[in-house]
DNA sequence: GTGCCGCGCGTAATCGTTTACATCGCGAGC
DNA sequence: GCTCGCGATGTAAACGATTACGCGCGGCAC
């Protein structure tokens, strides 16, 4: 591969003209620059990045560290930072899979160097100190991380508000005993969407009992599972909040297969609104998550620290919510059928 | 942040020894390696990556151009290749949405230096030509291109024969009047798959007409418009094979609305089985593509390559696919309700 | 005692750029 | 005619690592 050295000597020139030609740094004549431009065309000449990245101690690409790549809200999610970074001509250096904290460390250390900044989607509760002890030098953001964390740059979703707006929801058409599926115990959006369960049925004069509250780890499965016992519950509730939408579905799936209808029988409401929600049967009603403009504001508060623009203090984002009203809860649905579709 | 340097000058050693204990070369006293790993932890250091790669012209980075990330095919597509580049020790730089040929050739120089092999996915026919032109000295595995790419290494999909297995599979049900939605028609699959429709209904004495042929551009939503014209035909096809999985979720929808049955009044299938297949109501005959195969596939290849065996000849992958039966097509169903969940 | 071997380590070149600083030539101003 | 200023270009020092090569030294064989 051609080097910087070859077109300067092709072209006669030196190898900080050559450089200037590709910085666009001015100060050089048009005559050169062309002669340049064509020395470079006919070697395929090209600067090395690396090589850039090395004296510049700028690389242009943002690291992202996710728990999984599977399944549609990651999807989302990653989809969004791309999207917003390719916007600023960024890319982006994925590394995903971190079952646990060690692993997490190793991947930011072999990070060290080839990044401008990173953002963070870490589920367990003790990385952010890890991350913070074997970090380089670059800005974090941590996206939807527990409580607490100052010390860092996050981004979060109002899983609080978001979960009592769609369980109001559910009391507002009449329903008392609402039962929830949770996700998993440690996770921290399965306990906020709880907390915010517990604040509306409180609230709105719900049932209270602890029979209502159904564990999942928002897998398909145990939304599945937890559907079939809710059709065998003695007596059975009218409504069933699920804290994602893939539990969501499978609780619908269970009840389908027992015989049970949604929303006749039992109104089903989700969290997340991913793609598929809209086109299960019925169409889920469940709460948005600008799930795109997660990412986008996570690369665009690391774009500002870069710049040295209100570097200093730590800024925690908090993307709100929406309720999306569809068939599953029995309430006149709010969205046209064909709307919205995402291709 | 703390060099190379800093560590011999701390551990009173110079830097080449530094370098050896970090590349476990062998040649080092316990008593200097363990000097100089304390005074590295001490200072938080870690071997800088980019200028590891300049010299080494080693990054054990891959690089990954997507046309789009949205959808459930093309996240499948990125978690086998994360999880078959994390077994080897490499990240992942992704670079996805490239509208048009020229932001593809603008991507793949930006990734000089950068990388160590490029997967591509290029939809487009005449994309091949112009990344042998621009690419950097690194090996390129094209996934699911056009016919004809000899140049390259290739994996690809068994679109025909999967086609044929399923239509050959609604022709075995007793249907004659079997419908089609194909994909856009400048895509390679949707070509293929449309072709193995054909060879399937000449084969099989299926009914050959061109107004059973109804084209859509792989979105939910031109699946759901096929629907609505299929719901209307008259005398209405009693089978519809859909080119992919999203379009046949549209169908289903299209004549649910319409009233009419599936699969008692109308059989549907479709091809990719992405994960939220078997979650529709009701489940979707499919045909099962390994999409984490397919980047696992490219990612051993490129390794391969690499590591020098087997380097001249490009190979020519083809992934074979396999018919799944669910309730969609009114067959008795070949997978149990909880079986093969995916989390 | 001498020569040789090999371990452990240091010196310095190298990777491909960017960029501060030096240099050169030339027209303007006096 | 001499200096000054400035635009265009070259020289060389970084950036942070790896690694070929060389050197000192202790032990062993003769």
């Amino acid at each position: 591969m051609a080097t910087i050295k070859d077109v300067a000597r092709d072209a006669g020139v030196s190898v900080a003209t050559v450089s200037r030609v590709f910085n666009d740094s001015g100060l050089v004549s048009e005559d050169t620059r062309r002669t340049v431009l064509d020395v470079a065309a006919k070697l395929n000449y090209w600067p090395n990045g690396v090589a850039r990245s090395l004296i510049t101690s700028r690389t242009h690409a943002l690291g992202v560290l996710l728990p999984d790549l599977a399944g549609e809200f990651f999807s989302e999610v990653i989809r969004g930072i791309d999207l917003a970074a390719r916007a600023r001509g960024l890319h982006l250096l994925v590394s995903s899979s971190h079952a646990d904290t060690r692993e997490l460390v190793s991947a930011l250390r072999s990070l060290r160097g080839r990044i401008d900044g990173l953002i963070v989607m870490a589920p367990d509760v003790d990385a952010p100190s890890a991350i913070r002890a074997s970090a380089g030098d670059f800005p974090i953001v941590l996206v939807d991380p527990g409580y607490g964390v100052e010390e860092f740059d996050t981004v979060s979703i109002a899983n609080h508000e978001g979960a009592q707006a769609v369980v109001r929801h559910l009391l507002s058409l009449g329903h008392r005993r609402v039962a929830t599926v949770t996700g998993p115990l440690s996770n921290i959006d399965a306990e906020q969407r709880l907390a915010g369960y517990h604040a509306a049925m409180r609230a709105a004069g719900g049932e209270i009992a602890s029979d209502l509250v159904i564990h999942g780890d928002f897998s398909e499965a145990s939304g599945r599972a937890a559907g079939a016992a809710i059709a065998a519950m003695q007596p059975r509730p009218t409504a069933v909040f699920a804290a994602n939408d893939y539990m969501a579905a499978g609780v619908m799936a269970a009840l389908g297969e027992a015989g049970v209808r949604v929303p006749q029988d039992v109104a089903v409401a989700g969290f997340d609104d991913i793609p598929i929600a809209r086109y299960l049967t019925p169409p889920l009603t469940t709460v948005h998550v600008g799930l795109l403009e997660l990412g986008e504001r996570a690369v665009s508060r690391l774009v500002e620290i870069q710049s040295g623009r209100d570097s200093a203090v730590p800024q925690h984002d908090v993307l709100s919510t929406t309720l999306v009203v569809r068939r599953s809860c029995g309430a006149p649905s709010g969205e046209p059928l064909m709307g919205k579709a995402r291709s």
